[in-house]
DNA sequence: AGCACGCCGACT
DNA sequence: GTCGGCGTGCTC
C-alpha cells in the first residue's frame, strides 16, 4: 500500500478563466486520461462529478466531468498529454439527470488507477458498471379514476379491484394478485375511467437504521474496544485500526457499535464482506441490532435492484451498505465509516481485469474519505499486522469468548501412524471420534478444500494423467456430472472409457480425495448419518445456502462436508467435532504465503466448533505433523507463528517488508511468450535495491490456452514500484496475440 | 472499447 | 470486378 499524504479538496477549484470553456471528460474507455470537450456557457457548465453525454468520433458515449487531480503524485500518474487545439473540440451534448459523483470517489478513481496502473477510464466504468445510467423511466401503477362507480356495472371481480387499491398506485401484475381479477378487467376500467395512470415512486427499500433499537450488552474488554470505535467515528477523520479476537469473542457485536456511532451523526457506513455467501446471516443480525435491513450490494444483484441500490447510496438514502469488494466503487457522499470483516481472506484480492486487494483499497477509499477504517480479523494478515507493528494502524483486542463458549480442542492425527484403510481417506481415529459424537446426538463437519470427486485421474496401465488442453492443472473428475472439469477455463469432457493415450480399457483410476469422494465414503461408513455436502457448486444461489444453514441450525443434517465456503463465519450451535480431511493441502506449490493462508484458513474452519456451551474438537489429519503451520494450529499461538513468518520474509525484503509486482506475459504460443518474455525482460531498469526476477513461466504456464510467463520486480518499501513500471513499458509495441498484465502486489502465486 | 480505413482472397 | 477477412490506428 502507498502511504499517501492527501489533501482532499472539499469543493471544485476554481477553473481559470481562460480554459472555462475546456470541459475534461472522463470516459469509460481505455484512454490514459480523460479527453477535453467545450463545455456549456457558464450557468450550464456542469460541474465536476457530473455525468454527462459526449460525442466520440460517430457515436455518443456516456461519461464524467472530471477535475484535474493534484493529490496523486506526479510520478504515479500517467505523463501528461499534449493538449488538443481548442478549436478541435466538440462540445457536450447534455448532462444526466443525477447528481455528480462525489469528489472522494473521483480522488478515488485516480488514486486505484494510478496504484494499479490501470487507465482510468476502466475504474470509472467499474463505479458506473451498476449505475443505471439511462434515465429511468417511472412505472406506471394504478390510481381510482374519475368516473363514478354509479354510472358503470360494477361487477364483482371490478369491486374486488377497487378494494385492493390502496393510496399508492399499484401494478398490473399486483393489482391483479391482490384482487383476483384479471389484467383484462383491469385494462377495461382503465378504459372506462374507473382507474388512471400514475406514476409509481421510485422504490425506497432503505428503512430507517435506528442505531439504538437493540442495544446489546456488551463485556467490560467488548465495551472498551466499541468505546475507542466510536470516537474514532466521532473525530470524523481517517484512522486505520485492526480489531483481533478469536472466534466467538464478539467482534461484530463490537464495530457494530462504530456502526450505531455512524448512524446517530447520520454518516454513511461500507461494511465489506469476502464473500457475499456471507451475508445472510450477517444481515439477519445486522436487522436484529438496527431494525431494519443494510443495503446489499454484490455482483450477483439483480440490475433493477442494482440500481436502486446504487442510486440510493448516491442520495445518501442507504446509509449502511454490506458488500463485496465491488461496494468500494459506490457513489457514498458522506461516508463515516469502513469497515472490512475477516480482513485477512483472500477473497478481497481482485484478480481478472483490474487487479486491486479490496482491503487496501477500502483502507485508501477511508483515507480519501476522511473516515475511519476498521479491519477486522481472527487470524489478520501479516500486511495488517506490520502496519499495526509500524505504528500505522491502531490495534484492538478480544481476548475472551463470549459468553460460556470456549475454544475449541485441537489435536493432531498422524496419517503416517494411524493410515486410513486402503482406498479410503478418513483415519480410523477421525471415524471413531465421528461415531462419538452421532452416538449423542451432535454434529460433525468434514472440511477438505477441494471440489469434485478426485483431483487426478491416473491410467494404471502406462501412467498418463488427464490434463487440461487450455491450462496447466489436472481435470477433476465429477462422478455426479460423469465429467472431467477444469477449474481454471471451465472446460469439461466426458470420462473417457478408455486411455487416451494407450487405450487400455478401464484402467483409468481416480487418485486423491475430493468431498464428493469422502461424502461417498461417509455414506458406506455412516448409512445412518444425515449428510450435507456444501461447495461452491452445490450452492448454487445465496438462497440455497441461506437454506444448506437453516438445515444444519435446526438439526436436520448430522454431518456437513464442505469445501472452503463451510469456513467462513458462520454459527452452527450444535457442531461439537470439524475434521480436516487434508490438513498438509496447500502447504505445496512454493508460494509466499502458503503457511500463512494455511493457518488463517484452519483456523477459521476449527472456529465452527463449538461455539455454544458445548465444548468442541477439531482433528488435524497430517503427514506432517512437525510442520509449524500444525504445531501452531495445535498450540493456537497464531502470534508466534506470524513472527515466525515475518522474520522470513523481512531480510529478502518480501511483502510487506518490500514491495512485489508481477508482469503476466502471455502469447498464444509459448514461443512468442518467450520470446516477449525476453524481451522485456531485457530491457528491464537497472536501479540500486530494485530486483528483478524471471522471466520464469508462470504459475500457470498455460491458462485458458494462453501460455504466460512471469517477471516479478521486487524492490524495499520506500520505493514506489508504479514509476519504474509505467517507465519500463513505456513504448513497449505488442503483437495482436500479446499481453502484457501488471498485478501490484500479487496475492496468489497459483 | 467501437468503428473506421486498408489491403489481400473467393464469390454473384 | 466486389464482398469481407481482421490488422492498425484514432477518438477530445
Amino acid at each position: 500500500m502507498a502511504e499517501p499524504t492527501l489533501d482532499v479538496p472539499d469543493g471544485e477549484s476554481e477553473t481559470a478563466r481562460d480554459d472555462r470553456a475546456r470541459l475534461p471528460v472522463l470516459l469509460t474507455l481505455p484512454f490514459p486520461g480523460p479527453l477535453d470537450y467545450l463545455a456549456p456557457p457558464p450557468p450550464e457548465t456542469p460541474p465536476p462529478g457530473q455525468l454527462v453525454r459526449v460525442p466520440l468520433g460517430r457515436r455518443e458515449e456516456i461519461g464524467c466531468v472530471w477535475d484535474r487531480d493534484s493529490t496523486v503524485p506526479a510520478d504515479f500518474a500517467p505523463p501528461p498529454e499534449s493538449p488538443v487545439a481548442s478549436a478541435r473540440l466538440r462540445p457536450v451534448r447534455g448532462a444526466l439527470d443525477l447528481p455528480p459523483l462525489p469528489v472522494t470517489l473521483r480522488r478515488f478513481i485516480d488514486w486505484l488507477a494510478a496504484y494499479t496502473l490501470t487507465p482510468p477510464g476502466l475504474v470509472l466504468a467499474m463505479a458506473l458498471r451498476a449505475a443505471g445510467t439511462e434515465p429511468r423511466k417511472p412505472a406506471l401503477g394504478w390510481v381510482r379514476g374519475s368516473a363514478d362507480t354509479a354510472s358503470l356495472r360494477m361487477t364483482p371481480a371490478r369491486l374486488r379491484v377497487l378494494a385492493a387499491l390502496g393510496n399508492a398506485p399499484h401494478g398490473t401484475a399486483d393489482l391483479s394478485a391482490a384482487s383476483g381479477a384479471s389484467p383484462a378487467v383491469i385494462r377495461a376500467m382503465a378504459d372506462a375511467g374507473l382507474l388512471e395512470a400514475a406514476p409509481i415512486p421510485a422504490e425506497t427499500p432503505f428503512a430507517t437504521l435506528d442505531p439504538d433499537f437493540h442495544r446489546v450488552t456488551l463485556s467490560d474488554e467488548q465495551d472498551h474496544a466499541a468505546e475507542t470505535l466510536r470516537a474514532a467515528v466521532r473525530a470524523r477523520a481517517y484512522s486505520a485500526t485492526l480489531l483481533e479476537g478469536v472466534t466467538g469473542s464478539g467482534k461484530t457485536e463490537v464495530y457494530l457499535e462504530a456502526v450505531a456511532e455512524a448512524l446517530r451523526l447520520g454518516r454513511q457506513v461500507l461494511v465489506l464482506l469476502p464473500e457475499i455467501a456471507l451475508s445472510a446471516q450477517w444481515t439477519e443480525r445486522f436487522a436484529r441490532r438496527f431494525g431494519a435491513q443494510a443495503a446489499i450490494w454484490h455482483s450477483a444483484l439483480g440490475s433493477k435492484r442494482r440500481k436502486i441500490t446504487w442510486r440510493a447510496v448516491l442520495d445518501g438514502q442507504a446509509r449502511v451498505v454490506v458488500g463485496a469488494r465491488s461496494a468500494l466503487f459506490l457513489p457514498f457522499p458522506d461516508l463515516g465509516l469502513c469497515i472490512v470483516d475477516e480482513e485477512h481472506d483472500t477473497a478481497f484480492k481482485q484478480e481478472d481485469g483490474v487487479t486491486y486487494h479490496g482491503r487496501d483499497m477500502a483502507v485508501l477509499r477511508a483515507r480519501i474519505a476522511g473516515a475511519p477504517v476498521v479491519l477486522v480479523s481472527a487470524t489478520p494478515s501479516l500486511e495488517t499486522l506490520a502496519n499495526v507493528e509500524a505504528g500505522r494502524y491502531g490495534h484492538l483486542t478480544l481476548a475472551a469468548r463470549h459468553g460460556a463458549a470456549t475454544l475449541p480442542h485441537v489435536a493432531l492425527i498422524d496419517m503416517r501412524a494411524h493410515p486410513p484403510e486402503r482406498g479410503l481417506f478418513l483415519s480410523p481415529l477421525l471415524t471413531e471420534a465421528m461415531e462419538e459424537r452421532f452416538a449423542r446426538g451432535e454434529q460433525v463437519m468434514l472440511f477438505l478444500n477441494r471440489r469434485g470427486y478426485a483431483p487426478l485421474t491416473l491410467c494404471r496401465a502406462c501412467g498418463f494423467r488427464m490434463e487440461c488442453p487450455n491450462c496447466t492443472a489436472w481435470l477433476v473428475e465429477h462422478r455426479a456430472r460423469k465429467e472431467l472439469a477444469c477449474h481454471h477455463c471451465g472446460h469439461t469432457e466426458p470420462i473417457p472409457p478408455s486411455c487416451p493415450h494407450c487405450g487400455a480399457d478401464s484402467s483409468l483410476v481416480p487418485i486423491g480425495p475430493g468431498i464428493e469422494r469422502i461424502f461417498e465414503e461417509c455414506r458406506a461408513r455412516f448409512p445412518e448419518a444425515r449428510l450435507l455436502v456444501m461447495a461452491s457448486d452445490t450452492l448454487g444461489s445465496p438462497q440455497a445456502t441461506a437454506d444448506a444453514v437453516r438445515r444444519i441450525s435446526h438439526r436436520e443434517v448430522d454431518l456437513i462436508i464442505g469445501t472452503q465456503i463451510v469456513a467462513k463465519g458462520w454459527h452452527f450451535p450444535h457442531l461439537t467435532l470439524v475434521g480436516v480431511v487434508d490438513a498438509d493441502l496447500g502447504l505445496g506449490g512454493g508460494d509466499l504465503r502458503a503457511a500463512e493462508r494455511t493457518v488463517q484458513l484452519l483456523h477459521q474452519v476449527a472456529g465452527r466448533a463449538g461455539r455454544a456451551d458445548a465444548p468442541g474438537t477439531v482433528l488435524l489429519q497430517s503427514y506432517v505433523g512437525e510442520h509449524p503451520v500444525m504445531q501452531a494450529l495445535v498450540s493456537g499461538d497464531y502470534r508466534a507463528f506470524m513472527a515466525r513468518e515475518a522474520a522470513q520474509r523481512r531480510p529478502g525484503f518480501w511483502p510487506p517488508y518490500g514491495r512485489l509486482a508481477a508482469l503476466i506475459i502471455s502469447a498464444n504460443t509459448a514461443e512468442a511468450a518467450d520470446a516477449l518474455a525476453r524481451a522485456i525482460g531485457a530491457h528491464a531498469p537497472h536501479l540500486p535495491g530494485v530486483e528483478i526476477l524471471g522471466p520464469a513461466p508462470a504459475p500457470l504456464a498455460l491458462l485458458r490456452g494462453r501460455h504466460r510467463r512471469r517477471l516479478l520486480l521486487r524492490a524495499p518499501r520506500a520505493i514506489a514500484l508504479q514509476p519504474i513500471l509505467r517507465h519500463w513499458l513505456t513504448g513497449l509495441r505488442l503483437g495482436a496475440q500479446e499481453r502484457v498484465e501488471i498485478d501490484i502486489d500479487p496475492v496468489s502465486f497459483l
